[in-house]
DNA sequence: ACAATCTATCGTAAAAATACGATAAAGGAG
DNA sequence: CTCCTTTATCGTATTTTTACGATAGATTGT
């Protein structure tokens, strides 16, 4: 079916969403990591403490310590952010390339 | 803890990321419905074939009606889309004011 | 009223995400 | 080398998501 029943009602697109293969890809997995309350926390604790360690969010969420590594895993995995080794420590900070990508690509498609 | 341990590598803040309450609520849960790459495909499948009925995304996609329908309420609960009822088929479409809220708020907080 | 069409919802099975405690791995201090 | 700190990973339980067939609801045409 090619065809497609049209609606009255319904305007024209608002937007072209024109993207597809591995951006698609890669835009949806970014889309995934953030749709988590926890893991939008903890980009938003990153913007305003840029360059904590991983202890700092645990401290800063109600969740243990385990669950709070795995879900940088996915934000790392995402994109979003990237992990710096600093002693025994780790240095979290917003991946400011992937982020701005993200931000393209939305202007882009949805508009 | 309010102290931060500074790590020399990473940059300042790329972006603001200052939204909070409800506003957040509401962008994540349209991360969410987006994250998912069936759900994309109907988001891009509306943009070229604006006011199609639920029948032409499930002839399009390889997935079960009931599983559509289902998709089509997370993306109508999320805001992404709206369906309003046509004789006995449904006409959907791209919420056009919500994706413009979505748009500017990723301008906004990623800039 | 009846049959046909279209879509949403129900019930449910399978898969994935989320959370935790326990443990391992890696680096720094003594 | 040994201990301490810090973080990732493992194993696992619980919850949520995803998918399907079957069914119900709503509308059109006869």
């Amino acid at each position: 079916m090619t065809e497609t029943t049209s609606c009255a009602l319904c305007a024209p697109a608002c937007c072209s969403l024109d993207i597809s293969g591995d951006d698609q890809k890669r835009l949806v997995a970014m889309f995934k990591a953030l749709g988590n309350p926890i893991r939008f926390e903890i980009i938003k604790f990153l913007a305003t403490h840029p360059g904590c360690i991983t202890g700092d969010i645990v401290d800063y969420l109600p969740i243990a310590q385990a669950t709070v590594s795995q879900h940088l895993k996915v934000l790392r995995e995402a994109g979003w952010i990237s992990g710096i080794t600093e002693g025994p420590a780790r240095c979290y900070c917003l991946n400011a390339e992937n982020i701005a990508w993200f931000r393209e690509q939305i202007v882009q498609i949805m508009s």
